[in-house]
DNA sequence: TTGTGTCTGGACCAATCGGTCTAATTCTGT
DNA sequence: ACAGAATTAGACCGATTGGTCCAGACACAA
């Protein structure tokens, strides 16, 4: 919420995170990039060496961050998994909501068409499994066993993922708020308990 | 499976199809484009007029219509809804696969970027509700009430959906074969049941 | 054969692309 | 106040972008 004094380097990273999400990688030029942040071409090559690419990969972390967040956010207060992916799905429609229904992941938008790919196409993989580790994680809070946990987690990152696709070709955030509706409800099949610890 | 005699418009679809499914709208180029397809560049503005943007929905709409066959040749022959899914899952992984572990879902790819993009959109919302229109009516078919069947094909759609960008990033077509665990198991909850004429 | 419309081939265009480079400026610590 | 580093400012570059345009190669009918 506070804005003002933003560095040069955070500012090209937050504009550039949000370009590459509503536009994709390709689709957006240095020069838009750079009036958008107020920045010259010579802070963009000081700060990222290698160019627009550094910058996407920067960008990409810092929205993956966001998103952890976000996922701690709605599952360290919740009653139990389903709370917690529900009140995660409600907070991602928001957003979705608030930018204007109008972007795709981050992830996906900045790093799948990577120059030659590969290296991209590596990290995006690697941030992915960091959210689905992060739900995972608190599915085992939750008493689930660590392979169920793993399980309902990839099933809510898919979801949300499709989710988030049909949310923005309807410009209706609505699909994201009823995906927990497609969680299998069964609760954690433990025999040892203890979970509730907030 | 017979390429040979195909006209310069249908190259540049089925090459036009495939760039933008791998690489996106704004990452292909027109002269990689026509190189690809054999194709001078009077040729592309004489079939597609509005050039790089008409052949983009031309691919899509090639695109959804293989999806859309792909869709009747899982369900047509099955038992019963589940087993459709889950043939339509394992058709698409090896798609996936053949493709190179690589491509996206070719309506998000080359419709989500567009150039001042409201069309596209409205256009990949379409194709779309298209996808999911002929699965939903593939679960009427097995007895599924309206609504219900609408709600198996759009977490079907979404998970498909997610399911390729998690398989894209990992270069693993597994997570797309094994879906359809996470589909309800509810069967149809009708009282008339006429369903299983083939 | 000639005429007519469809299609192809590619030269050409302004605009923009991502990237390099250097001079000026601003920010440090002393 | 000063030196030296960190940062900014933007002119400049060759390559490529999507798009226009027209001459010629075709097809097929008369």
């Amino acid at each position: 919420m506070t804005d003002r004094p933003l560095s040069t380097k955070d500012r090209l990273i937050r504009v550039a995170a949000e370009l590459f999400r509503t536009r994709g990688y390709h689709g957006v030029g240095l020069s838009e990039l750079l009036s958008a942040a107020k920045a010259p071409k010579g802070s963009l090559y000081h700060h990222f060496p290698a160019g627009k690419s550094d910058l996407a990969v920067a960008a990409a972390d810092w929205a993956s961050d966001g998103m952890l967040r976000i996922i701690a956010e709605s599952f360290e207060p919740a009653e139990d998994f389903r709370a917690g992916a529900t009140t995660l799905c409600y907070k991602l429609a928001k957003l979705f909501d608030l930018s204007g229904k109008w972007d795709g992941c981050p992830i996906s938008a900045t790093l799948f068409e990577g120059p030659e790919n590969e290296q991209f196409l590596r990290h995006a993989r690697h941030l992915f499994e960091g959210w689905i580790g992060e739900v995972a994680h608190h599915g085992e809070r939750f008493g689930y066993s660590g392979e169920d946990a793993r399980t309902q987690s990839e099933h809510l990152f898919m979801l949300f993922q499709g989710g988030w696709q049909l949310a923005r070709a309807r410009h209706d955030s609505d699909v994201i708020r009823h995906l927990p509706r497609h969680l299998a409800l069964t609760p954690p099949s433990t025999v040892d308990g203890a979970s509730a610890q907030v």
